[in-house]
DNA sequence: GCGATGGTTCGGTCTCCACCGAACTGTCAT
DNA sequence: ATGACAGTTCGGTGGAGACCGAACCATCGC
């Protein structure tokens, strides 16, 4: 009984309607901005804001700077989860989601997050990367070793120049592990879809591996996958 | 979007301390009193009431009316599992649980509830007597067959006369399915105690199955359990 | 019958909070 | 610089609901 005043707050934030429909609207994993979750939500940037705030501070949610925008995301799988059995309880359609949506195998398997790759590829290539030592991901950045910069160089995806952030872990809504963006996440994705080893699916951010990618995945960065 | 408005109340009713103590006072699948949750939840019986009957009547409880009493418990496992998620995310300790309680594998293995048996034990012991045709159970009672008469008074646990309801089956916490209580259920568990196939453990309402109890339950009723 | 006890209903108070209009800060573009 | 846009802070309003005192209904025990 002592920690449930804990649970109740957590609760009385999903209580609100226009909030449960901004946490609904992240349920996907993805990162929206504060305009479009007022809109998801119905009422006015003004209340939205003080909502988003609110359920920053409780920790369900983190924030992401970029410029003027600010980007919004569910803060760990754990709120998802307590979402959908909620959801269950509550008798609601489970919607696509990123722990229980039946038909998004592909999707886990391989996708494009923004534009570099995510899913089971993109978790299995940061792991790859990290492990042979090539770059060291942190929770608030990445760093490429000497090593890694040959890799690339090697490897011909070797990231430009620009002012947007070089290399950041990105957490993986579906393998619930960090998976490269950035620069260099963009990088490699594009290489990737250049030398036809990934290639994209209509209609949807899934991608396909193809089978010249099978092999070439599998000797250059050791990574075989199942589906 | 369109059905957040259903778990935005659902949330909503555990947003309130009193109902979060009163859910977190069922959460290990206990029935209580009106008066208990109004103690648990540490406001009065006036305000309890109406507390409870908001969570009856969104379903997130059962009532069970019992003379002057009303007992009060968990609608569903679902319920329970929901609960149990929000405690993850709010970071409080779970405690001993229906689903999740790692130090509970004697409890769930067989134990009493109330002054009859309860547990996968009592379970199994419901199936049995079920399967060889001796009682039939329905949600809102249970008879005893002819020759369910006969092999209960050969087994020495004919109950007595009383106002007490005679049979009635009483879901399981772990496991989700009914086992057999009233009369009959507290004049089976007494003979087993009176036989020595069960044995009541300290502080606890675990029981332990004795080696001679292991034979007998296998012998008389076909049941062997793992534990 | 009687009082005692568990539980509910009613009425009124009081606090909390979602909401928006308006004004403000900061970033991007030209 | 200037305007456009994303987002926040502030102040005030209105409604929802948690709470309890008091009265009421039902059941139990004698």
């Amino acid at each position: 009984m002592s920690d449930m005043p804990r649970v109740a707050a957590v609760a009385a934030l999903l209580g609100d309607p226009a909030r449960a429909n901004i946490m609904n609207a992240l349920l996907d994993g993805r990162a929206l901005m504060a305009k479009e979750l007022a809109f998801a939500a119905r009422v006015s940037p003004q209340t939205t804001s003080g909502h988003l705030a609110k359920l920053t501070q409780a920790a369900l949610l983190t924030v992401e700077q970029q410029g003027r925008h600010r980007y919004f995301r569910l803060a760990s799988p754990l709120v998802g989860q307590m979402l959908e059995s909620i959801m269950a309880v509550a008798g609601a359609e489970t919607p696509r989601t990123a722990t229980s949506w039946k038909g998004g195998e592909p999707l886990r398997n391989a996708r494009t997050c923004y534009d570099h790759l995510a899913g089971r590829l993109g978790v299995a290539l940061a792991d790859a990367l990290t492990q042979r030592g090539y770059i060291a991901l942190s929770p608030d950045g990445g760093e490429v070793t000497e090593a890694g910069h040959a890799f690339l160089r090697d490897f011909g995806a070797e990231p430009g120049l620009g002012k947007r952030v070089f290399c950041r872990p990105c957490l993986d809504w579906s393998e619930r592990r960090p998976h490269i963006a950035g620069r260099l996440g963009a990088a490699l994705a594009c290489r990737c879809f250049d030398l036809g080893w990934v290639a994209r699916l209509r209609d949807t951010r899934a991608v396909a591996i193809t089978p010249i990618g099978r092999t070439g995945f599998a000797a250059r960065f050791g990574v075989t996958l199942s589906g």
